[in-house]
DNA sequence: CGGCCTTTTTGCTAAAAGGCAAAGATGAAA
DNA sequence: TTTCATCTTTGCCTTTTAGCAAAAAGGCCG
């Protein structure tokens, strides 16, 4: 089976699975379903009731919270080897947003109750999934600052580059945002319209700092754009 | 010890210590140290190593991250039962931001490197920790959307609704905040400036929603302020 | 290759909010 | 009571960004 050996490896490197015995490993394992999503597909939707929680093994997912009005908020991107959707774990009913793959994704899923019995199995799982959440917690406040304190041109800078970071590839002309992105996701990411956006990126593209396309960004000089992003003026 | 006997009972109530038996209460509260606080003053600072964590037994605190230019943004609120400072808990080895006393309080503190101690006694502590964890995620995607999609006056609002559920009290007037609150400080709750903020709770006060003076804000109608903070339009 | 749907760009205008400066309040301390 | 530091209000002007509308560009499918 070689489904599961390529499986079996890149959940060995889950960062919520860190300091796990390989026995408990197997018995979380002989507990999840694989889940595929074409782009577009959501894993789940804000309000739903949460009965599973996921892992993603390859791809990509936005997680948005959509307003009553029907405005759009990228909260965050699920990369892979992340878990996402452990709304029960914080002991909430259903869940916060809606996650949904940017590009063909591969995850693992577990029965929400489930959670419970791996905790009590591994209580290092807990401590790993607290760090998860901690980090992503600070990640929140460092928007928040963002959106609080800098105007259109720097958030999006700093968007990028967080783009950049997660899911950069290097290619000859610069480094490939590695998943499609238009200019109402970078909007929807930084609290702006989708008209802004390509204002600033438009700026940009003339001073050399990016080229893109149609559902295409390539940053050309992150070094200037990380200046742009962090000058206070 | 009329002293012990207070704080003990605090401690029941602190979410974290949900469940926990006796005998592990005990032993988390010998490792105790009581700090008291006076308005003004931090119990931690942005960047300090995180060798402390906190329980808030009585007062109220702010948590504040300050930009590389000096502006500050008030990240949330701490409230009684509240734990806080747990940085290390989340792997962080230094305080992401600081936490400054608005009104004189008490806190409970404890070694950081108990933390792991803790927890193996008592592994219900962990999932308590990540339950309030995920409640503070919630909150901070909560203040992105808003931040993305409002306007000043809407997010003064809900900002102004949110005290009231953490420290509103009854009065005759309407409810009031009962701490010292200042347009600045609700303008680094809602990333705009004391000058918006005072125009905006002008307005207010002369649609009687609110009745406000020097470091004072009374709701005074949080009907009439929810549905301006909800509407759309 | 051509049509068509989606995405992107751009010009113009309007609204929202910030910045500056100065004048009033308010309350605490002397 | 007077003084003084701190908060608050307000008028005026500027900047930023949103909104609207329309054109341009890309890419996919038949």
């Amino acid at each position: 089976m070689p489904m599961k050996k390529l499986d079996r490896s890149l959940i060995r490197d889950l960062s919520i699975f860190q300091s796990m015995s390989e026995e408990d490993l197997d018995a979380v394992l002989a507990m999840a379903s694989i889940r595929q999503l074409p782009e577009g597909k959501a894993a789940f939707s804000q309000g739903e009731i949460a009965t599973e929680f996921f892992a993603l093994l390859h791809g990509r997912l936005k997680v948005v919270q959509t307003t009553p009005d029907g405005q759009q908020v990228v909260v965050r991107h699920v990369n892979p080897g992340d878990i996402f959707g452990i709304a029960r774990a914080m002991r909430r009913p259903d869940f916060p947003a809606t996650a949904i793959a940017v590009v063909e994704s591969l995850a693992l899923a577990w029965p929400s109750n489930q959670w419970e019995a791996f905790i009590a199995r591994s209580p290092v799982l807990a401590m790993n999934a607290l760090q998860t959440v901690g980090q992503r917690l600070q990640d929140a406040h460092t928007r928040i600052r963002e959106l609080s304190t800098e105007e259109v041109e720097r958030r999006v800078a700093h968007a990028l580059l967080r783009l950049v970071r997660q899911a950069g590839r290097k290619t000859e002309e610069g480094i490939l945002i590695d998943f499609p992105v238009t200019r109402q996701d970078l909007a929807e990411m930084t609290g702006t319209t989708l008209h802004t956006v390509s204002r600033v990126m438009t700026g940009w593209e003339s001073k050399g700092l990016v080229a893109s396309g149609r559902k295409k960004v390539v940053v050309k000089d992150a070094h200037g754009l990380h200046v742009l992003a962090e000058k206070p003026e």
